[in-house]
DNA sequence: AAGGTATGTCATAGA
DNA sequence: TTTCTATGACATACC
């Protein structure tokens, strides 16, 4: 949410989280089959969709569905087109997302092809393609300290041996923003975009790396790029807090219009690429006038984080398309399911866009595991990757869901800090049952916290939203305060036991407002705030104090978090240059073996020649004289031949010298005399005390080594 | 008890 | 000048 001033009188209001929401009603109405005027056919099965969103997303169905029609439109798909690689697209059309796994990335680039189907960008399916092979590679070969066992590919993939490969959100993002185009965007930068446009006055700068000057940099470990460069030009202001290294996004990504890509990868293997920037223009109007009726009181099971707005937090959408338990696809563990629709007259089945993209077996609802059946082993897995992943936010924010607390046999623990959960609703975060979680990216725009972080007065954190947490007296009923408590600072202060802990407390005690909104408001906002408020000095301190460590702890974080980054990163290039090593010396050996061979063939005919030609011993030594070291000819003649010949060469050599001709003639000088000296080494030698003019000297000198030589070979 | 790890905090530099 | 971020160093808690 923003205000942008446009002049003295008007301002124009901006929601960043309109297109997301649109799209997600969009989503959850095709669930329902509301408004679906098209039937898309994928080989035997048949999927219900919205023509506007269809043609938004695909030339090829906007040039089918302008077409007049009489009856209802049902579109049949080639056969090329399965319903493997459809499904993911059609999700990708309503959600943004696009659910990737090695089994259906080849047939979901060969329908997103077919069906010509907008932002998505071959270059992703390529990056991935090369990823997956990579992956499967590093599984075998990548050791891992503990330390960075929740960065290593094969770390993950220990736990979940059947998922195979598996990459860390952050890693991925990391990777695209490192190996993508430039004209890709991150997932950083997507979810930064609407921020960062409304904070010019912050640098920025892209990690996006361009790969044209650098043809081979798929060998070096992407991160480890990101890091080399991020070092080399400057140090990073971050804007980005859905990524581990709160990379900026690139000016160029941001003044992009074109839809964007990012990529994140489930716990689970599949890669979700979100297409946060949806052209919802193309979208009929009478969809994004649509209210939003299908609310529902069902809070359970959300995500302790999740990025939707009040409205969206009940809503069925949300359910299906970001509830933790409704993501079902590419459950390996689970049945594949699928919400079978009311049949039509056709009694053909319709089947939603959530179902299973390899199956068509029937599942009800009760398939989406419900939360209370979250075991806390899921959840702590959930917690601990989601800490991983943003741990710049997890330890004051993730903690913060009220209905997973409410679930019994949890740990003292989470029991203890049940008060101090709150709902995070700037986290994106899909948990299904079984294995798999995704973990997309951080709703920036809608966590004041970050946006808090990224860029102060950006949009978020209006005077609206400000006034609105004044007003609050419950923290916890601020829909936009963030959790950034302070729970941590009381319990170590107050274990620390000092004196200013204790004026801390006290002092927070005495504030007019939560201290909470200390953290999370932005510098503009909490200056306001702070000016709203006539505070003493002791106030002021304290409130300050607050808000330096929280940040501190945050940067932190972050800090040590890009430590441990560049410490895999630099594990990832020893291996990848261990890799080139070995296939480099064994490349070597194949050479060396076929110059061998080539040789031995080449000799085998001069053989034959010389023996075809009759060649006399004189004519095979001219022809040897001739002939470079490397020519088989040269093995023709004996070892003592080739004495002669050289002391033969060397003996012209100097006959040319003392005649005032160059010494030595490339060609015609032979490396060594005899094996102990070289021409040039012997005639200095000789020359020096005889001075220039000793020509005869010199002569004199070749005819000795000539005659030694001579000597040599009769001997 | 010792060592490793995770985390918070402070001081400081730089933007 | 103020504020923020990054980071080294230190302290502490926990395993």
């Amino acid at each position: 949410m923003s205000f942008n001033e446009k002049n003295d009188a008007s301002f124009a209001y901006e929601s960043s989280v309109h297109s997301n929401n649109v799209l997600r009603r969009l989503s959850s109405q095709r669930d329902q089959g509301i408004l679906c005027d098209v039937t898309i056919v994928v080989e035997d099965q048949r999927f219900l969709a919205h023509r506007t969103v269809l043609a938004a997303c695909s030339d090829f169905f906007l040039s089918r569905l302008v077409q007049p029609c009489d009856g209802d439109f049902i579109i049949t798909l080639p056969e090329e087109v399965s319903v493997k690689g459809f499904v993911p697209l059609l999700q990708f059309a309503y959600t943004s997302k696009l659910l990737v796994n090695k089994d259906n990335l080849l047939e979901i680039q060969e329908c997103a092809k077919l069906l010509d189907v907008h932002d998505i960008e071959e270059a992703c399916f390529e990056f991935l393609k090369l990823k997956f092979l990579d992956l499967k590679a590093d599984l075998q070969e990548c050791p891992r300290k503990k330390c960075c066992k929740s960065f290593c590919p094969k770390a993950n993939a220990q736990l979940q041996p059947d998922t195979g490969a598996n990459v860390e959100i952050n890693e991925v993002e990391e990777l695209w923003r490192a190996e993508l185009p430039s004209k890709i965007k991150c997932a950083a930068e997507i979810e930064n975009i609407s921020t960062v446009s409304e904070s010019p006055k912050k640098p920025c700068e892209t990690f996006c790396f361009g790969r044209e000057n650098d043809p081979d940099s798929s060998a070096l470990c992407p991160k480890y790029r990101k890091f080399q460069k991020a070092f080399k030009s400057d140090r990073v202001r971050s804007i980005s807090t859905c990524s581990s290294n709160q990379d900026a996004p690139s000016p160029l990504s941001v003044q992009s219009s074109e839809a964007s890509e990012n990529v994140v990868r489930s716990q689970n293997q599949p890669v979700e690429m979100e297409r946060n920037d949806v052209n919802l223009q193309d979208i009929n109007a009478t969809y994004l006038n649509l209210p939003c009726e299908e609310k529902t009181n069902n809070k359970a099971g959300f995500p302790p984080c999740f990025p939707l707005g009040q409205q969206d937090f009940n809503s069925a959408s949300f359910k299906s398309s970001y509830q933790p338990y409704g993501n079902v696809n590419y459950n390996e563990e689970h049945e594949p399911t699928i919400d079978v629709l009311p049949e039509k007259s056709t009694g053909e089945k319709h089947v939603s866009p959530r179902a299973d993209l390899s199956s068509s077996k029937e599942v009800t609802g009760n398939d989406l595991c419900p939360p209370e059946e979250r075991s806390n082993v899921e959840r702590e897995v959930a917690e601990h990757l989601a800490k991983g992943f943003w741990p710049d936010i997890y330890n004051d924010e993730f903690q913060c869901q009220p209905e997973i607390e409410s679930v019994p046999n949890k740990e003292s623990r989470d029991e203890s800090s049940v008060e101090k959960r709150q709902e995070c609703p700037w986290l994106n975060i899909t948990i299904s049952e079984g294995s798999e979680r995704t973990f997309t990216t951080l709703n920036s725009v809608s966590c004041p916290f970050i946006n808090t972080l990224s860029s102060e007065g950006c949009a978020s954190n209006s005077q609206l939203m400000l006034e609105e947490c004044i007003q609050e007296k419950q923290q916890d009923t601020c829909p936009y305060a963030c959790s950034m408590t302070l729970e941590g600072d009381s319990e170590t202060d107050s274990e620390d036991d000092s004196g200013e802990s204790c004026s801390v407390q006290e002092c927070e005690t005495k504030l007019p407002f939560n201290a909470q909104k200390i953290i999370s408001l932005s510098r503009y906002d909490f200056q306001a705030l702070v000016k709203k408020h006539s505070l003493s000095a002791e106030q002021l301190d304290c409130i300050h104090d607050i808000r330096r460590r929280s940040k501190n702890r945050i940067a932190a974080q972050r800090c040590r978090k890009r430590k441990l980054d560049c410490i895999q990163n630099l594990e990832c290039e020893i291996i990848k240059l261990q890799k080139e090593k070995k296939h480099l010396l064994k490349e070597r050996d194949q050479i060396l073996t076929t110059l061998g061979e080539t040789k031995q063939n080449l000799t085998g005919l001069c053989q034959q020649v010389c023996r075809e030609a009759a060649l006399s011993r004189e004519q095979m030594q001219i022809l040897a004289k001739y002939s470079s070291s490397e020519c088989p000819l040269s093995f023709l003649i004996t070892e003592k031949d080739k004495t002669l010949l050289q002391c033969d060469s060397m003996l012209q050599a100097c006959h040319d010298f003392a005649e005032g001709l160059p010494a030595v003639e490339t060609g015609r000088q032979p490396d060594v005399c005899n094996g102990t000296l070289s021409p040039q080494t012997a005639a200095t030698e000789s020359i020096a005390p005889a001075g220039n003019n000793s020509q005869s000297g010199i002569i004199d000198f070749c005819k000795q080594m000539t005659a030694k030589c001579t000597t040599d070979e009769q001997t």
